[in-house]
DNA sequence: TTGGTTTTATGCGATACGGTACAAAAATAC
DNA sequence: GTATTTTTGTACCGTATCGCATAAAACCAA
């Protein structure tokens, strides 16, 4: 490849050994198995093949590089949600594909992990405000795609697209942490499917 | 007092300087903050009021201690869920009148900590399995509670009394977590008051 | 080649952690 | 009173942790 080519500009010094999304892709494991408090550095630089200094040189702290492994995977999350959404079929089947696509990464062997916001955001926020907020803001845009996929079908308005949403999404976190919890999936998908008409009624 | 009235049959050795149902209560506050791994040893035994050699005499370590307090936590939790599940009123007004209860408590000052379940120990479940078991068993015992209520409602038969136990149980997993994460009390409860007809419906 | 710049890698250093050993203290049993 | 038993408090040990200091390596510019 000619350097013309090239739409990236190299700046000086020694290039990066490493993409930084796909290490959020390998650090985000670590942190979804054992939580904020229980990833070790060493860990999450095992993980990611790389050792602590660039770790911390990329992301700063572990508090930033959790965080910013939280909103990638929510950004990863909700464009999965909205793509589903926005897929063929009734709102109804669309729902309940979107609830057995979630269980089928919630309930994946071996750890079950669950949700990362919430499996493990939420027991940091009282000891981590800026893990609190960040995790209320991806609730809060993953029930904003739940309220865009109920306003664009054909249900009636009242109830609200957003009432609808947030009902939605209550199903969803509960799903999650009983997935981490030892809930099978088949039980849990059970659940969902008996949820979709109350949501969609 | 005389010898002869005390129903306790002291034991040889030195007496114990506290009460173990009193500690756990007092524990519970921190782990309820932090977490199980984020909470310390050091920060247990100063809530408590004793020092670190007397709380593993009296509980094991960190994990049973920890689990001891669940355990307690829940049970209190219950019977608080049933004596307000036997109360007066209609099945919507007690359920009301549960979520409430249990808003009040999961965003009280300082830090609006949720349920001790939800927010702390569906973290660990991965990493201590027995953590994941004994918090896994309290939702369940938890469903029960709401079971019997559904059952000795006048609503109907179908949807199951189970069925809407899981429903309902849903909606207060959802509400802890959002709690945690900063949710205004009158949100939640605006939120809890819109499900209620739909869980009794 | 020489210099400048950024990333790697090894390693350190200070702290915090969980758990326990050991001796003093406080009660009962004889 | 003496012995026994249990709890308490101090002090300690080995380990794991986070974050960084320092120097070598890999690139660009001139």
């Amino acid at each position: 490849m000619r350097t013309g080519t090239e739409l990236t500009k190299r700046s000086p010094g020694r290039p990066r050994g490493f993409n930084p999304e796909e290490v959020l892709e390998k650090v985000r494991g670590v942190f979804l198995a054992k939580g904020f408090t229980g990833a070790s550095l060493d860990e999450l630089a095992a993980a990611a093949g790389l050792n602590r200094p660039s770790l911390y040189a990329a992301f700063g702290d572990k508090e930033q590089l959790y965080i910013a492994t939280l909103r990638f995977y929510g950004a990863k999350s909700i464009e999965g949600l909205d793509a589903i959404l926005a897929g063929p079929g009734t709102i109804q089947q669309r729902l309940a594909r979107v609830y057995s696509a979630a269980i089928d990464v919630y309930t994946a062997p071996p750890h079950r992990p669950g949700c990362m916001i919430v499996g493990t955001a939420a027991v940091e926020s009282p000891t981590y405000p800026r893990i609190g907020e960040a995790a209320a803001e991806l609730l809060s845009a993953i029930e904003k795609s739940l309220e865009r996929g109920f306003a664009a079908s054909d249900l009636p308005k009242k109830p609200a697209p957003a009432a609808r949403a947030r009902m939605a999404g209550a199903i969803m976190y509960a799903i999650a942490i009983r997935a981490r919890l030892g809930a099978k999936a088949a039980d849990l998908k059970a659940f969902a499917s008996s949820m979709v008409p109350t949501i969609c009624a």
